[in-house]
DNA sequence: CGGGTTCTTGACTAGTTTCAAGCAAAGTGG
DNA sequence: CCACTTTGCTTGAAACTAGTCAAGAACCCG
């Protein structure tokens, strides 16, 4: 299985542009020095828990996977989603604690750093490191659009946006099959993300599938007119 | 005066609880090595703009500055707040563009360093690498919050929250002078930051002063009650 | 002492949540 | 294989939170 054969950095430049530094001598030379374990998670696992100490920096090599805080009464803000390539747990690594929890959307499987060896990482393959620190900036601009959204955009906005967001993000990792994604979430979650109740996040996607924008049925998503999804992005 | 003797790194690990190495030496050594810039913006100056390129790498030494986002029709998302010790424009050196705008709200003193220099720290500097990538691991936490509070939060709770965190981030920097803070923002800058009209920040922060929680007279802001403030934060 | 910005307040409106109920699809066990 | 249960989706009505409009008061700066 090509998962198998994977290590830690192989999938991180995949989704850099641009890279600023050539790093596949010194990846050949990571993945010789380091004996990164792998996971593998059931869905629905909650494996990063709020409060826990943060042991690992994981990759994400495949499955789909998504960051939440909640608040003591119950209530849950979806932070957002981790796919292929994505790095979970730096913040933990780096602080006490984690500050938020990860939980499986899809059996998952993840290639593992021990957080005692993150210095090992920066002090001895610096590209590595540099790519690290790239697929952060990309988080804090996942996280600024979203905050954006959520402050700032109305309910058919925000959940126009997210959806572009999810599938382009889908598409990065070449997971549209045939024009379409399995998409492993529930209105539910949606709703925790866009901070909106459940049922108004049904209503507004009542009025995009009415828009014919996107097809949603079961796991089964497909974007059928991506110009009409923006412009419900755009205007509300 | 301090600030010119001051260099990009020396203010990086203040706020650092452990540092997981000494660096020290390091930076004695980086000083030396980069000739970093230093800036001064007035207050009220847009220093940094969405779709610009971004050209450096900043560390605030003094003053405040607040990163936001635009839409077309002029809605503003305020995505947070740098005072000293603050790293700003990290997105911008390592995409092709910023993503957003940063705007003085006093006079500022920046150190920058130029985007093309950033991979010179990486591969030389490894224990400042660290440094950067732990600022950007309490961005990513800060934003995690601010998400939680926007999305999840009543306007009362999440109005107690940014103002425990914005006076808990300035005791981190010492800049609480008798129990008082100058903070230089007027409500439409909390308006923008919560997801709110300007109106009903307003009563918000009308309830918060009839809690007697905090003084905010002009620029002069007094946190009274801090337990008081929690309540709030916590309860709603 | 103006003139502009910021703050404050009340009345009205709109968007969103909550409550409640029914339906559909998928999974479970006898 | 079919009742039974669970989970997720859909819809309408009522209640409420927050937004908009409007106008006056307070404050600050030149």
């Amino acid at each position: 299985m090509l998962v198998e054969k994977v290590s830690l950095c192989d999938l991180w430049p995949r989704s850099r542009e641009k890279a600023l530094n050539s790093s596949a001598e010194e990846r050949l030379r990571f993945a010789e020095t380091f004996k990164t374990e792998q996971f593998h998670i059931a869905a629905g696992t909650t494996f990063m828990q709020q409060g826990m100490p943060g042991e690992h920096l994981y990759t994400v090599l495949k499955g789909w996977a998504f960051r939440y805080k909640s608040l003591d009464d119950g209530r849950r803000q979806i932070l957002g989603y981790a796919l292929p390539s994505d790095m979970l747990g730096l913040q933990g690594c780096l602080m006490q604690e984690l500050h938020h929890s990860v939980e499986a959307l899809t059996d998952l499987t993840l290639c593992g750093l021990s957080r005692h060896r993150l210095w090992e990482l920066y002090s001895g393959f610096p590209s590595l490191a540099f790519d690290l620190t790239w697929l952060a900036a990309r988080e804090l601009k996942t996280l600024d659009d979203q905050l954006l959204s959520v402050g700032q955009r109305s309910a058919l906005e925000r959940t126009a946006c997210l959806l572009l967001h999810l599938f382009a993000r889908a598409e990065e990792e070449d997971l549209i099959e045939q024009g379409k994604l399995q998409l492993p979430l529930t209105q539910q979650h949606l709703a925790d993300t866009l901070g909106m109740s459940l049922v108004h996040t049904n209503k507004t996607l009542k009025r995009i599938y009415e828009a014919k924008a996107v097809r949603w049925r079961g796991r089964s998503f497909e974007l059928l007119d991506r110009d009409a999804l923006r412009r419900l992005a755009a205007d509300g």
